[in-house]
DNA sequence: GTTGTTACCTGTACGC
DNA sequence: TGCGTACAGGTAACAA
Protein backbone atom coordinates (compact mmCIF):
# COMPACT_ATOMS: atom_id res chain seq x y z
CA UNK A 1 0.00 0.00 0.00
CA UNK A 2 1.38 3.52 -0.86
CA UNK A 3 2.58 5.53 2.28
CA UNK A 4 5.15 8.12 1.95
CA UNK A 5 7.92 6.42 0.56
CA UNK A 6 6.26 4.77 -1.96
CA UNK A 7 4.20 7.88 -2.81
CA UNK A 8 7.68 10.09 -3.03
CA UNK A 9 8.88 7.14 -5.59
CA UNK A 10 5.62 7.31 -7.56
CA UNK A 11 6.37 11.31 -7.53
CA UNK A 12 10.23 11.08 -8.64
CA UNK A 13 9.48 8.58 -11.61
CA UNK A 14 6.69 10.71 -12.70
CA UNK A 15 8.49 14.18 -12.73
CA UNK A 16 11.09 13.32 -15.88
CA UNK A 17 8.13 11.83 -17.52
CA UNK A 18 5.62 14.49 -16.91
CA UNK A 19 6.76 18.11 -16.20
CA UNK A 20 6.51 20.30 -19.55
CA UNK A 21 4.08 18.28 -20.87
CA UNK A 22 0.95 19.36 -22.29
CA UNK A 23 -2.59 17.48 -21.66
CA UNK A 24 -4.41 17.00 -25.16
CA UNK A 25 -7.05 15.14 -23.43
CA UNK A 26 -8.20 13.65 -20.22
CA UNK A 27 -10.91 10.73 -19.82
CA UNK A 28 -12.56 9.82 -17.00
CA UNK A 29 -14.66 6.50 -15.81
CA UNK A 30 -17.93 6.54 -13.80
CA UNK A 31 -16.53 5.23 -11.01
CA UNK A 32 -16.32 6.23 -7.18
CA UNK A 33 -12.62 7.43 -7.38
CA UNK A 34 -14.32 10.57 -8.97
CA UNK A 35 -16.85 11.24 -6.94
CA UNK A 36 -17.45 15.04 -6.85
CA UNK A 37 -15.12 16.03 -10.03
CA UNK A 38 -17.06 18.84 -12.32
CA UNK A 39 -18.55 17.58 -15.35
CA UNK A 40 -16.23 20.39 -17.37
CA UNK A 41 -13.02 18.60 -15.78
CA UNK A 42 -11.67 17.11 -19.14
CA UNK A 43 -12.30 20.72 -20.91
CA UNK A 44 -11.07 22.60 -18.33
CA UNK A 45 -7.25 20.23 -18.20
CA UNK A 46 -7.00 20.14 -21.98
CA UNK A 47 -4.43 22.28 -23.27
CA UNK A 48 -2.62 22.90 -19.88
CA UNK A 49 1.00 22.00 -19.31
CA UNK A 50 2.80 20.13 -15.96
CA UNK A 51 4.30 22.70 -14.43
CA UNK A 52 5.76 20.78 -11.29
CA UNK A 53 4.73 17.31 -9.34
CA UNK A 54 4.49 17.82 -5.48
CA UNK A 55 4.24 15.24 -2.58
CA UNK A 56 2.18 16.43 0.46
CA UNK A 57 2.01 13.31 2.42
CA UNK A 58 0.38 10.86 0.57
CA UNK A 59 -1.00 12.85 -2.04
CA UNK A 60 0.48 13.81 -5.37
CA UNK A 61 -0.50 17.24 -7.02
CA UNK A 62 0.30 17.62 -10.39
CA UNK A 63 0.40 21.22 -10.55
CA UNK A 64 -0.78 22.49 -14.05
CA UNK A 65 -0.78 26.20 -15.39
CA UNK A 66 -4.38 27.34 -13.77
CA UNK A 67 -4.89 24.19 -11.03
CA UNK A 68 -3.97 20.82 -9.20
CA UNK A 69 -4.64 17.78 -9.89
CA UNK A 70 -4.50 16.11 -7.09
CA UNK A 71 -4.26 12.37 -7.21
CA UNK A 72 -4.49 9.38 -3.57
CA UNK A 73 -3.47 6.56 -4.39
CA UNK A 74 -6.05 4.73 -1.16
CA UNK A 75 -4.61 1.25 -1.21
CA UNK A 76 -4.17 -0.56 -4.61
CA UNK A 77 -3.87 3.09 -6.54
CA UNK A 78 -1.67 3.60 -9.49
CA UNK A 79 -0.36 6.51 -11.68
CA UNK A 80 1.19 4.56 -14.67
CA UNK A 81 3.26 5.98 -18.00
CA UNK A 82 2.59 4.60 -20.92
CA UNK A 83 1.11 1.20 -19.37
CA UNK A 84 -1.21 -1.07 -20.52
CA UNK A 85 -5.47 0.09 -20.04
CA UNK A 86 -7.03 -2.70 -17.37
CA UNK A 87 -10.52 -2.89 -16.39
CA UNK A 88 -10.01 -0.80 -13.56
CA UNK A 89 -8.20 1.96 -15.48
CA UNK A 90 -10.37 5.22 -14.15
CA UNK A 91 -8.63 8.22 -15.37
CA UNK A 92 -6.62 8.24 -19.14
CA UNK A 93 -4.83 11.25 -19.80
CA UNK A 94 -3.28 11.88 -23.96
CA UNK A 95 -0.19 14.34 -23.37
CA UNK A 96 2.08 15.62 -26.11
CA UNK A 97 4.14 12.75 -25.24
CA UNK A 98 2.86 9.67 -23.48
CA UNK A 99 -0.22 8.71 -21.60
CA UNK A 100 -0.80 9.13 -18.26
CA UNK A 101 -3.25 6.48 -16.52
CA UNK A 102 -5.18 5.79 -13.14
CA UNK A 103 -5.73 2.50 -12.26
CA UNK A 104 -7.40 0.69 -9.39
CA UNK A 105 -8.98 -1.94 -8.39
CA UNK A 106 -10.01 -1.66 -4.85
CA UNK A 107 -11.59 1.97 -5.59
CA UNK A 108 -9.90 3.08 -2.67
CA UNK A 109 -7.99 6.44 -4.42
CA UNK A 110 -9.27 9.73 -5.33
CA UNK A 111 -8.70 12.39 -8.25
CA UNK A 112 -9.54 15.92 -7.72
CA UNK A 113 -8.77 18.76 -9.81
CA UNK A 114 -9.19 22.43 -8.91
CA UNK A 115 -7.68 25.79 -9.08
CA UNK A 116 -6.09 25.26 -5.62
CA UNK A 117 -4.95 22.78 -3.58
CA UNK A 118 -7.83 20.92 -1.19
CA UNK A 119 -7.72 22.59 2.17
CA UNK A 120 -7.97 19.57 3.96
CA UNK A 121 -4.21 18.89 1.90
CA UNK A 122 -3.02 22.29 3.14
CA UNK A 123 -4.43 21.44 6.76
CA UNK A 124 -1.78 18.26 6.77
CA UNK A 125 0.56 17.72 9.45
CA UNK A 126 4.26 18.48 9.10
CA UNK A 127 5.92 16.05 6.69
CA UNK A 128 8.40 13.30 8.98
CA UNK A 129 11.25 14.26 7.21
CA UNK A 130 10.84 18.08 8.14
CA UNK A 131 9.53 18.90 11.25
CA UNK A 132 11.76 19.76 13.99
CA UNK A 133 11.66 17.36 17.30
CA UNK A 134 10.47 19.97 19.07
CA UNK A 135 7.41 20.19 17.29
CA UNK A 136 6.44 16.72 16.89
CA UNK A 137 7.31 16.43 20.81
CA UNK A 138 4.89 19.52 21.08
CA UNK A 139 2.48 17.03 18.92
CA UNK A 140 2.63 14.23 20.68
CA UNK A 141 2.58 15.78 23.84
CA UNK A 142 -1.09 17.13 23.10
CA UNK A 143 -2.31 13.10 22.22
CA UNK A 144 -3.70 11.19 24.87
CA UNK A 145 -4.51 7.78 22.05
CA UNK A 146 -1.59 5.14 21.69
CA UNK A 147 1.38 6.35 20.10
CA UNK A 148 0.59 3.74 16.92
CA UNK A 149 -2.94 5.88 16.51
CA UNK A 150 -1.14 9.18 16.96
CA UNK A 151 1.68 8.28 13.83
CA UNK A 152 -1.29 7.11 11.82
CA UNK A 153 -3.09 10.16 12.09
CA UNK A 154 -1.93 12.35 9.14
CA UNK A 155 -2.99 15.49 11.18
CA UNK A 156 -0.28 15.04 13.43
CA UNK A 157 2.17 14.13 10.95
CA UNK A 158 1.26 13.43 6.89
CA UNK A 159 2.70 10.17 5.05
CA UNK A 160 3.23 7.46 7.80
CA UNK A 161 0.83 4.84 7.32
CA UNK A 162 0.35 1.22 8.90
CA UNK A 163 3.86 -0.40 7.76
CA UNK A 164 6.11 2.43 8.74
CA UNK A 165 4.10 2.95 12.22
CA UNK A 166 5.01 -0.35 12.68
CA UNK A 167 8.42 -0.39 11.67
CA UNK A 168 9.41 2.73 13.53
CA UNK A 169 8.06 2.04 16.56
CA UNK A 170 10.33 -1.19 16.65
CA UNK A 171 13.68 -0.19 15.61
CA UNK A 172 12.56 2.89 18.70
CA UNK A 173 11.73 -0.04 20.91
CA UNK A 174 8.45 1.43 21.89
CA UNK A 175 5.13 -0.64 22.32
CA UNK A 176 2.81 0.63 19.75
CA UNK A 177 0.14 0.65 23.03
CA UNK A 178 1.68 3.85 24.88
CA UNK A 179 -0.32 6.84 25.06
CA UNK A 180 1.72 9.60 23.08
CA UNK A 181 1.26 11.90 25.81
CA UNK A 182 3.02 10.05 28.45
CA UNK A 183 6.20 9.57 26.48
CA UNK A 184 9.19 10.86 27.94
CA UNK A 185 11.36 13.23 26.11
CA UNK A 186 13.85 10.41 25.23
CA UNK A 187 11.83 8.25 24.35
CA UNK A 188 10.16 10.35 21.55
CA UNK A 189 13.63 11.43 20.19
CA UNK A 190 13.63 7.70 19.59
CA UNK A 191 10.35 7.51 17.78
CA UNK A 192 12.00 10.55 15.58
CA UNK A 193 14.24 9.13 15.26
CA UNK A 194 13.78 5.73 13.78
CA UNK A 195 10.89 7.13 12.46
CA UNK A 196 13.42 9.59 10.09
CA UNK A 197 15.70 6.54 9.63
CA UNK A 198 12.90 4.15 8.46
CA UNK A 199 11.10 6.61 5.58
CA UNK A 200 14.57 7.79 4.56
CA UNK A 201 15.61 4.18 4.13
CA UNK A 202 12.56 2.60 2.89
CA UNK A 203 12.90 5.87 0.04
CA UNK A 204 16.48 4.73 -1.13
CA UNK A 205 14.62 1.20 -1.95
CA UNK A 206 11.83 2.64 -4.11
CA UNK A 207 9.12 1.72 -1.24
CA UNK A 208 8.06 -1.64 -0.37
CA UNK A 209 5.96 -3.69 -2.94
CA UNK A 210 3.20 -5.36 -0.84
CA UNK A 211 -0.15 -5.67 -1.90
CA UNK A 212 0.03 -4.48 -5.92
CA UNK A 213 2.13 -1.00 -5.63
CA UNK A 214 4.88 -0.47 -8.43
CA UNK A 215 5.69 2.78 -9.33
CA UNK A 216 5.00 5.14 -12.39
CA UNK A 217 7.35 2.96 -14.93
CA UNK A 218 5.67 -0.62 -13.36
CA UNK A 219 8.87 -1.36 -10.93
CA UNK A 220 8.39 -2.46 -7.79
CA UNK A 221 10.46 -1.71 -4.39
CA UNK A 222 12.05 -3.41 -2.11
CA UNK A 223 11.94 -2.53 1.06
CA UNK A 224 9.62 -5.43 2.08
CA UNK A 225 12.36 -7.43 2.32
CA UNK A 226 13.50 -5.25 5.05
CA UNK A 227 10.72 -5.36 7.29
CA UNK A 228 11.38 -6.34 10.63
CA UNK A 229 8.15 -6.68 12.24
CA UNK A 230 5.41 -5.94 9.55
CA UNK A 231 3.00 -8.84 8.62
CA UNK A 232 5.56 -11.20 10.62
CA UNK A 233 3.24 -12.07 13.30
CA UNK A 234 4.96 -15.25 14.97
CA UNK A 235 8.27 -15.37 13.30
CA UNK A 236 10.94 -14.88 15.61
CA UNK A 237 12.00 -10.73 16.15
CA UNK A 238 15.53 -10.27 14.54
CA UNK A 239 16.85 -8.82 18.02
CA UNK A 240 15.65 -11.03 20.57
CA UNK A 241 13.71 -14.26 19.02
CA UNK A 242 11.13 -14.15 20.85
CA UNK A 243 7.71 -14.83 18.58
CA UNK A 244 6.59 -11.42 16.85
CA UNK A 245 2.82 -10.37 17.74
CA UNK A 246 -0.03 -9.29 16.38
CA UNK A 247 -3.04 -7.43 17.69
CA UNK A 248 -5.54 -4.85 16.05
CA UNK A 249 -4.89 -1.55 17.34
CA UNK A 250 -6.49 1.69 16.06
CA UNK A 251 -8.56 -0.96 13.52
CA UNK A 252 -5.06 -1.74 11.68
CA UNK A 253 -3.23 -4.66 12.30
CA UNK A 254 -0.47 -3.82 14.52
CA UNK A 255 2.61 -5.99 14.64
CA UNK A 256 5.58 -5.32 17.45
CA UNK A 257 7.69 -7.62 19.13
CA UNK A 258 6.65 -7.59 23.58
CA UNK A 259 10.15 -7.99 24.97
CA UNK A 260 11.94 -5.83 22.67
CA UNK A 261 9.00 -2.69 22.85
CA UNK A 262 8.29 -2.00 25.86
C1' DG B 1 -11.50 19.63 19.54
C1' DT B 2 -10.41 14.77 20.28
C1' DT B 3 -11.20 10.00 19.94
C1' DG B 4 -13.27 5.87 18.30
C1' DT B 5 -16.15 3.31 14.90
C1' DT B 6 -17.93 2.16 10.44
C1' DA B 7 -18.33 2.04 5.37
C1' DC B 8 -16.22 1.79 1.25
C1' DC B 9 -14.03 -2.02 -2.22
C1' DT B 10 -11.75 -6.25 -4.64
C1' DG B 11 -7.95 -9.56 -4.81
C1' DT B 12 -5.86 -13.11 -2.29
C1' DA B 13 -5.32 -16.84 0.96
C1' DC B 14 -7.30 -20.39 3.23
C1' DG B 15 -10.36 -24.24 4.72
C1' DC B 16 -13.56 -27.54 3.43
C1' DT C 1 -11.59 -27.87 -8.66
C1' DG C 2 -14.83 -24.88 -6.78
C1' DC C 3 -17.02 -22.45 -3.35
C1' DG C 4 -17.55 -19.49 0.78
C1' DT C 5 -15.35 -16.68 4.05
C1' DA C 6 -11.96 -13.76 6.36
C1' DC C 7 -8.73 -10.39 5.76
C1' DA C 8 -5.94 -6.43 4.06
C1' DG C 9 -6.27 -0.78 5.21
C1' DG C 10 -6.50 5.13 4.06
C1' DT C 11 -9.82 8.32 4.30
C1' DA C 12 -14.37 10.38 5.08
C1' DA C 13 -18.31 10.62 7.69
C1' DC C 14 -20.38 10.14 11.76
C1' DA C 15 -21.14 9.40 16.91
C1' DA C 16 -19.73 10.01 21.56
Amino acid sequence: MPELPEVETVVRTLRPLLVGRRILNAEFGQLRVLRGLPSDTAQSLAGQRVVAIERHGKFIAIRLERGYLVVHLGMTGKLLVDAARTKWTHAIFTLDRGVMMFDDPRQFGRIEYGAELPARVVALGPEPLEVSLEEFARRLKERRSPIKAVLLNQAVVRGVGNIYADEALFRAGVSPKRVAASLRKDRVKKIFDAMREVLAEAIESRGSSVSNYVDAEGRKGSFQNSHRVYQRGGEPCVTCGGPIRRIVLAQRGTHYCPKCQS
